[in-house]
DNA sequence: TTGAAAGCGCTAACAC
DNA sequence: GTGTTAGCGCTTTCAA
């Protein structure tokens, strides 16, 4: 089953490799030849390779996209950002899941430099090192939803920051990123709950909460208690065991704010097994909203943020690369109040 | 930033590109030659490029996935199969998502073969028509969850039909297809709901539930009321709709199984504001275990389906096309009890 | 064991 | 306006 040519249309065609290539990329052509041509190409079912293309401009489009998970309902509406982007620009994406390893991560970095795929959007979960080896080989890459964690733990000043105004040079050097505005989000719902009466709050981390934990420490002032701020690894059964411990260790506590959808998940289920009925025993709000924050009940109050517009953006950025001067962009994030938090008891 | 070609390895080396290329392909050479090649490579960093290959060997790598729609956990978990497949066989992966939309979906085939993509795993949205031009390429494709819809509404015997012993030729024509044992699910899911005692159960159904119905009504036998079968189209408003008017119109059901978690969503939605309670007032099996099932209250009772290797199986199979003749692939389900069914009221 | 050279499908530079 | 041709990076004969 051989495929067809430009060689095959141009012969069937009576002209010339060079004129089928004008005509089907708009070049100029007497209207006659170009009719014909045309006609020929639809007949034969002409597709042109992207390949032979790709290898002729050196150029190869396609955008890649690397994220941990797609199983997480965060990553998957992010995902659909990029290909609707990509797909109004035309643009095939290559997608590869790394797990939250960099490991992983940087192997699927470099399968992506072997496919010549230059422009790549990413949730990275590596650092400098997992991505200096594709900057250094001229990839376009822009950050979506999360940055490359700082290597200190020292609490920084993120916002300033990201205008570039003072502190060391940020791992990423530069690589534009779009991120909900997550120092914001986590401000408004520490201020809610603190309306509510509540003093002894917990944050329930996982991996590249840097941001939203020093966005919670700022916000919570004096009140912070180290104890309270807890991190899990990445999977679902870390996430349990962290709430879980969290929960047993300090019963004092009266509100949580969960730093993403699966540790809620596991905030929501920990609390059910200790018998903590919520919002009586224990306020809860969840980063990041899901369909089934509605169906829980109560239902959960939580922080929303726009993660389709995150890929879409992000998408955007990298494609616009090279004719604008991409920016960083901050996207706003969201409390929507439900059922999930009370006054203190 | 030009990159480093087979010919810069090759003059550095004091070789010719030949022998380069053999070497890193695992070919005949000395193995001082070889030594020094791939040190030379070593420290060129040279990556070959994919692109260069695929268009000398005719043959692209790199497996297409096409599904509706990323944001639904059931394809995300699908999605991760496939990618872990691919992964381990060193394949890129080409994602696109249809929406359901047949249109869209041809458009996507169209970019695949484009791209020189010859490897599809698809959960289809169009029918014959739609991949006939693919098909027609040669593109190895590979359905998975899902099969293109019977153009015609009678019963079929699906399984017969599988074994390809009797009935007309399938619209998919020998296209190896990997699904969920959705007949043995929903069989299932009925008689534990006729053994609590239902009569009046509905099936809640959306696009290409073709099998799910014809499975939900041969296990009612009898007892089927046709006004019970409800379709909805593939949005989340939809599917709502359907369900809330299903339950406003026949008060008088007293359980229903819906086919897939976003329809399960909808019931469970729609029951709350109908002041139904569950199980109480209303029986519900889901189709499709989800995390947020577990989160429910009552937790949903589900007939699970296993997505991840759904994806990772019908990979499997485009990969090995050609090697072995593909067969057509049927996975268990499994009903899990949780607490949405009680006893008829 | 190795190198020279052809050629995959395409576009762009150049000649007509 | 149109054809000829070089060459993108690679693999694979074919000779040496």
């Amino acid at each position: 089953m051989k495929r067809t040519t430009i060689k095959d249309v141009a012969e069937a065609a009576g002209v010339g490799v060079a004129t089928v290539s004008r005509v089907l990329s708009g070049g100029s052509a007497s209207p006659e030849t170009r009719e014909r041509v045309l006609a020929v190409a639809a007949h034969l079912d002409y597709r042109p390779s992207a390949l032979g293309r790709n290898l002729r401009q050196q150029r190869t489009g396609g955008i890649g996209l690397l994220l941990p998970d797609l199983t997480d309902p965060l990553y998957g509406r992010l995902a659909e950002g990029v290909l609707a982007c990509a797909r109004s620009a035309g643009e095939p994406v290559l997608v590869g899941s790394t797990g939250g390893d960099p490991e992983q991560e940087s192997e699927l970095i470099g399968m992506l430099l072997e496919q010549s795929v230059d422009k790549v959007v990413a949730v990275p979960s590596g650092d400098a090192d997992t991505w200096g080896p594709a900057l250094r080989t001229g990839m376009t890459v822009v950050f979506a939803g999360e940055r490359p964690d700082e290597p200190t733990e020292e609490p920084v000043d993120d916002l300033l920051l990201l205008d570039g105004l003072r502190g060391r040079p940020r791992v990423e050097g530069g690589i534009p990123t779009v991120l909900a505005d997550d120092r914001s989000g986590v401000r408004t719902a520490v201020q809610y709950l603190k309306g509510l009466g509540h003093r002894r709050i917990a944050y329930l981390g996982g991996p590249g909460h840097a941001r939203r934990v020093s966005a919670f420490r700022e916000a919570l002032g004096p009140l912070v208690d180290d104890e309270l701020v807890v991190f899990a690894g990445g999977s679902r059964d870390a996430a349990y065991a962290a709430a879980s411990g969290l929960f047993q260790s300090r019963p004092d506590l009266t509100a949580v704010l969960a730093g993403g959808n699966q540790l809620g998940e596991a905030a929501v289920l920990a609390a059910r097994e200790l018998d903590l009925r919520i919002p009586r025993d224990l306020s809860l709000v969840m980063y990041d909203d899901v369909p089934w924050a509605e169906l829980c009940s109560p239902p959960l109050t939580v922080i929303a943020q726009p993660a389709q517009d995150l890929g879409y953006r992000a998408a955007e950025l990298v494609l616009r690369a090279g004719i604008r001067r991409p920016r960083s962009v901050l996207l706003p994030t969201e409390l929507i109040v439900r059922g999930s938090c009370g006054p203190r008891r």
